[in-house]
DNA sequence: GTCGATGTTATCAA
DNA sequence: TTTGATAACATCGA
């Protein structure tokens, strides 16, 4: 599901509902949850009982959280990750992990198991390999930086724009729309790429991520936020799952549906010339 | 029942 | 360096 907005979304909930507590106890039936975390479960149970939560953030796609002592806690959801807290977060089927906090349970659910959380020393998780070497999000990001990436880059653009060491936070959602905003090919090459459009894909890729986190993210399928709840940002999208329909800039061509790098993608053929 | 697709990414072989 | 396949998993819809 998530992509910068969706995890924004959910970050920010989860530091107003959750900052300030203790964590009790972790409780959970999916071990391969903490997997890549240094020492697997054992370790990471021990390094995050009896913590208290400082501070939760978003970087890139992954959820941050600050506790006390130096210990960090990260969270990539993957595909169906969420977490729930409060009212209709009940339990259901999907539920990987407890977190018993002093105010209530937080309960990480996950349909089809590929989040994973990492936990330890902060320094010592920075360093870590999923964690080194990610690049700014779009909002941080300069346009040189950008540019230098992509240069170094022979792949199409929208495969550069989903690698996370390129850019950090955007998804197949957002590539999508985000290159129908700039006009660009999304298979154009990567080193191809002008000034022109680098300006294009940073302004664009901030004002849709802006208008997405204001209206919760977008929800095909699974995605929820931590009340459960459905992100309203579909039906803003130009592009994704509108294949076959008419593009919205009235220019008279439809949406087109192609694979690139086994990943769907949506373009208007006529806007986004090469 | 079978097949293909789904918002992500790590890893390995060619 | 890049690409494609595979794997991690489960669900849904055709």
């Amino acid at each position: 599901m998530p992509e910068l907005p969706e995890v924004e979304t959910v970050a920010r909930e989860l530091n107003r509902a959750i900052h300030g507590q203790k964590i009790l106890a972790v409780e959970t039936s999916w071990p391969k949850l903490f997997s890549r975390s240094p020492g697997g479960l054992a370790r990471a149970r021990r390094e995050l009982t009896a913590r208290t939560i400082k501070k939760v953030v978003r970087s890139g796609k992954r959820i941050f959280i600050y506790l006390s002592n130096d210990i960090l806690w990260i969270t990539h959801l993957k595909m169906t990750g969420a977490f729930l807290w409060g009212g209709k977060a009940k339990e259901n089927r999907f539920v990987r992990a407890k977190f018993r906090l002093s105010r209530g349970t937080l309960y990480f659910s996950d349909i089809r198991k590929f989040g994973r959380m990492i936990v330890g020393k902060c320094e010592a998780i920075l360093k870590h390999k999923d964690i080194v070497g990610l690049a700014p999000d779009p909002f941080q990001i300069s346009h040189p930086t950008l540019r230098d990436a992509l240069r170094k880059k022979s792949i199409p653009i929208k495969q550069a724009l989903l690698d996370q060491k390129v850019i950090a936070g955007i998804g197949n959602i957002y590539a999508d729309e985000i290159l129908w905003a700039s006009k660009i090919h999304p298979l154009l090459s990567a080193h191809n790429i002008n000034e022109k459009n680098i300006k294009s894909i940073i302004a664009h890729a901030r004002r849709i991520l802006k208008k997405s986190i204001k209206y919760g993210g977008t929800s095909m399928r699974d995605f929820k936020n931590t009340k459960g709840e459905k992100g309203g940002y579909l039906t803003f999208c130009n592009v994704y799952m509108r294949e076959n329909k008419n593009c919205r800039r009235n220019c008279g061509d439809t949406i087109n549906r192609i694979m690139i790098g086994s990943r769907s993608t949506r373009f208007c053929p006529k806007c986004q010339s090469k």
